[in-house]
DNA sequence: CGCCAACGATAGAGCGCTCCCAATAATGAA
DNA sequence: TTCATTATTGGGAGCGCTCTATCGTTGGCG
């Protein structure tokens, strides 16, 4: 059969095209009865309304975009991301809109693919991913008139965003670690150009500058969030005998305690370990992860119930929203 | 400033809308050296054709949808989704589609949503994860006249699909075990209403066949691929002393090894362990985990090329594709 | 009984693009 | 030189929807 349209419908209920839209739509002024007629025939008949046609006609398209640049690719192992965009694809039903995904592989690619997105008009609004504040595709994309929110720090004014409070929760590992006694703490960071390996390793000195003590250049070790990168970046930190160390995810924690064993040394009687993520790795670890859970999901769903206000036609400015992490207790420390 | 159409870079260019059609659609008959002007011009303005208004004249949108069905929405801390996603992705690049995702979180959902999906012509086409053969969901969209591929065995005539050899990799499993001297070799499966759950264990009782051996009922549990419900179907396996363990998923080999360590035995020595998916958790794991490596993100390629040949119009249906999987052996067997 | 308001429903005019056909220019053959 | 033929180009007609101005009805009220 073919596709039906307005017109069709109208045709069989009796009413103009108009009054189809106006019961499709949900507007007010079409009598109950008129209503009833135009809504059966179409659950009759299972018409839908073309998208594109609608989309041209209203310039809306009920379709908002996830971008997540270049950089980050490799990192797919991460749960993070598959969490991120579970949420952001909750957020995105909640207000009937669909999703669309842009991995990006390269800088290169960001800038071929990216007109097309971003001037097509395809999309609503979009959501990027900030893990490197600053980052040019985003810094283009606010340039545009496209509705932008960030997730993470984007580093660029005016840009509205959700973040977790990374600054906190590792302000919290630290003073976690003091209290319970261990005086060489260690920092096993993420790279120093993302907004998150910033905020951790900033929230950590100030953590542990509460407790008078300052975190030396020598127990510092920089991964890429990675299991590997952490097992590598505790290598480097064994050389200088920490009795604790906080890692900026869940991951390189895991590769840190994997290191300290084959080290023959003992978690956490020898070397207390947390994390940051509050993945379920961290459950079944052994031994369990001490670790810093944060909203992932809920972060996603949030930028998308932003980007949706500012849809919405808001003129006011929306402020940043950052999300409170929190303390999971298990055995690593 | 306003959004340019093709009229307005036509009315710079000093042509007419139709001949700046023809040359963003790289059509032949335009004399080079008024392409060229007219590109010059595009470039300049930085135009990009309205993706609404030549959907709705052309009939297609360079959209693809990616379906994930319910019922796996819990799974998606398995790396699984994560690779399917980026391979689709890849191949959607490649085709210069761009992909919207499809979560759903129950049947009702699958219900509603589907409609506006499937008969809005806002997708060109569609790939539909079979993890269920039959799916309801995966039923209705054949019905229609939109373009489909499954991802798994779908178990609905006229569906093509492309599908990794659950059956040959888990034979090969079966293989090696026995090969190796193991004698009680247990299973520990995916749900048997799933087609890897399935074809995983009937290629593994084959397996065994070829040797003579059977797999008693008691040396079969199942779970749900995590590492959890790998851990408790461990448990019911220990009762019945087996001396090699094969799971259907990474997940489930590395719960069984953590419940065979708690039940202070060893592995590969008390009972060796094979897994199935080739993720790199299997790497760091102690003991590292031999595995059936599957091409996650080259199925999820793949199906968008099938897709692909399907939208160009070609006539004669196309056959299913299974790619081939391949043992990697470590330390766990 | 007539007038006006309020409501309900309709038709017209695009949205910006592709597709097709007609018009024009350019080319070559006779 | 002229006419047939081909290579380019332009314009009209929609694609199916939304939005706005307009028209017809009904009902309340003086």
């Amino acid at each position: 059969m073919a596709r039906l349209t307005l017109e069709d419908v109208g045709a069989l209920a009796g009413v103009s095209r108009s009054t189809v839209s106006r019961v499709i739509n949900n507007e007010s002024s079409v009598r109950p009865e008129v209503r009833a007629r135009v809504e059966a025939v179409i659950s009759q008949t299972g018409y839908a309304p073309n998208a594109a046609a609608r989309s041209l006609a209203s310039n809306r398209t009920g379709v908002i975009g996830l971008v997540i640049p270049s950089h980050v690719s490799n990192l797919f192992e991460d749960p993070y991301f598959a969490r991120l965009i579970q949420g952001v694809t909750l957020g995105a039903k909640q207000i009937s809109s669909t999703l669309t995904l842009f991995l990006f592989e390269s800088e290169e690619e960001e800038r071929e693919v990216s007109p097309r997105v971003v001037e097509s008009g395809f999309l609503d609004g979009v959501i990027v991913t900030a893990t490197r504040p600053g980052n040019s595709l985003m810094r283009k994309i606010a340039t545009t008139d496209l509705p932008l929110v960030a997730i993470g720090r984007p580093g660029i004014d005016g840009v509205p965003y959700v973040d977790v409070d990374n600054r906190a929760g590792a302000f919290q590992a630290a003073s976690f670690l003091r209290e319970n006694g261990y005086e060489r703490c260690g920092y096993i960071g993420g790279p120093l150009n993302t907004s998150t390996g910033e905020d951790r390793l900033a929230g950590f000195i100030d953590g542990l500058a509460e407790f008078d003590s300052a975190l030396p250049n020598d127990l510092r070790a920089f991964g890429d969030f990675s299991e590997t990168s952490g097992y590598d970046a505790m290598s480097e930190l064994l050389d200088h005998s920490p009795d604790a160390v906080f890692a900026a995810s869940d991951g390189m924690a895991l590769g840190a305690i994997r290191r300290i064993h084959d080290a023959g040394l003992s978690v956490p009687d020898d070397i207390a370990v947390v994390g940051f993520d509050g993945f379920t790795v961290g459950e079944t670890s052994e031994p369990s992860l001490t670790t810093l859970e944060q909203p992932v999901s809920a972060t996603g769903s949030l930028a998308v119930e932003m980007l949706h206000e500012i849809l919405g036609g808001r003129s006011t400015p929306i402020s940043p929203s950052v999300l409170p992490v929190e303390l999971i207790r298990r055995a690593s420390a």
